[in-house]
DNA sequence: TTAGACTTTCATAAAAATGTCATACTTAGT
DNA sequence: ACTAAGTATGACATTTTTATGAAAGTCTAA
């Protein structure tokens, strides 16, 4: 089940740019620009967070806010404010009406991920970070463990968050100097080749159904994770 | 393969964004929060654009723009500035200065890539990495694909260049020497005839959907691709 | 500290790609 | 039809890239 956050903010382009971050990390975005669009989306299905931008024209984003506390199936979902700096009034009174966090413009993506993902978590803890499947081939984050036709399959830690990488950005290639940095991490002194041993290590791991082909060597470019064969 | 962009903000959470829009959008992202980490920057190998926040600190956007414009290997690197709403003045003093474009905070991550986009296509007009489709034939510089009627075709990394290159140059004659220049990349020391064979393979390897046709000999002059049989 | 699990690097095998040749074909002009 | 120049093609020695096994180094939990 994926995530639904409805997006309000009055600027468009702020606006994109949530939706672009929400949907890159797996949530479903819902756009309202005002006062009235806001409350459209206050149907089911229901949204699972909403983030809100205070400084909506005509000071309606706290008219959102408090109708969402008001009706019965709304109160429980959480909101997290958007604020421009240094606002702190804002904040304060933001939190009294019933805003569960606040981000302050501009924000880091990271930033903004890790308080939504915080926030849902307070709510529905189970819910975040769902499983991915393909072909059969399942990884999931939360119990942390990729099954393939109900067994289990035994890797270690670096081939399971480059598994996880592979399947949430499939269709693509990847050289070994972006799998680096996207499965190590930036700055991480290691060499190129490497690679290349988790990536054996990956596909000995998910051999056993034959889920090895997926993993694929594009010559001279690197690899790819895809499902058509 | 051109995706290289150097980030230059002194604010680490509009540093952070753009360097998430652009790696999602499959660049590779330099960061750098001031004048010394972005003049360190320029050096081999080289950023493909560089996205410059004019209100840095002290001025020294325009220091550091003028200091590419200046270097004969950066004065060719297009700089897109970023610029607060409204600094109309600013936007004009940055294009006299040299800068390409400009994009104005908040930004959109759409309008955000349309314009590097842009921007690098008018510098290397073959380095984005768009599928490109003729007659059927797709190709794919993301998941690295060549495709016809949903098969996949096989071929080397040259042919892969070559097939490229000629994709996004196409009805237009290119002499053997051209074509090193092109796939092969410069000062490349290979034999004309060498191209021939490439040119064989690449054939060969298109021609099970007939798309060998695509790829015309040019008597005395070279070869082109055309969808024009 | 020590066993055990992981990682990284290295050496070597295996596979694939590349550049050249020699030779067979084509085409245009005579 | 014949010739000369240009092009196509198959073969192959070499060079590049990947795959893989194993050694050496790290880290962690008992």
């Amino acid at each position: 089940m994926s995530r639904k956050v409805l997006v309000v903010d009055d600027e468009a382009p702020i606006r994109e740019m949530l939706v672009f971050v929400l949907e890159q990390n797996g949530f479903q975005a819902i756009e309202a620009e005002d006062y009235d669009s806001a409350i459209e989306a206050m149907v089911e299905p229901y949204p699972d967070m909403v983030l809100l931008d205070w400084m909506l024209p005509g000071g309606s984003g706290i008219q959102i806010a408090k109708k969402f506390k008001q009706s019965e199936y709304t109160r429980q979902i959480p909101i997290i404010m958007l604020t421009a700096r240094g606002e702190e009034e804002d904040k304060v009174r933001g939190l009294e009406v019933g805003a569960d966090d606040y981000v302050t413009k501009p924000f880091s993506p990271k930033e903004l991920m890790a308080r939504i993902k915080a926030v849902i978590r307070r709510v529905s803890p189970t819910s975040l970070e769902e499983a991915i499947e393909v072909h059969g081939l399942r990884l999931d984050p939360i119990s942390h463990r990729v099954t393939s036709e109900g067994s289990e399959l035994d890797m270690g830690p670096t081939e399971f968050r480059l598994l996880h990488f592979f399947m949430t950005h499939p269709e693509r290639v990847y050289s070994r100097e972006q799998l680096l940095d996207h499965v190590w991490g930036t700055n991480v002194y290691v060499e190129d080749r490497t690679v290349d041993v988790h990536i054996r290590r990956l596909r000995k791991a998910i051999a056993p159904l034959g889920h090895d082909r997926l993993v694929q060597t594009v010559r001279g470019a690197g690899y790819r994770f895809s499902s058509k064969l």
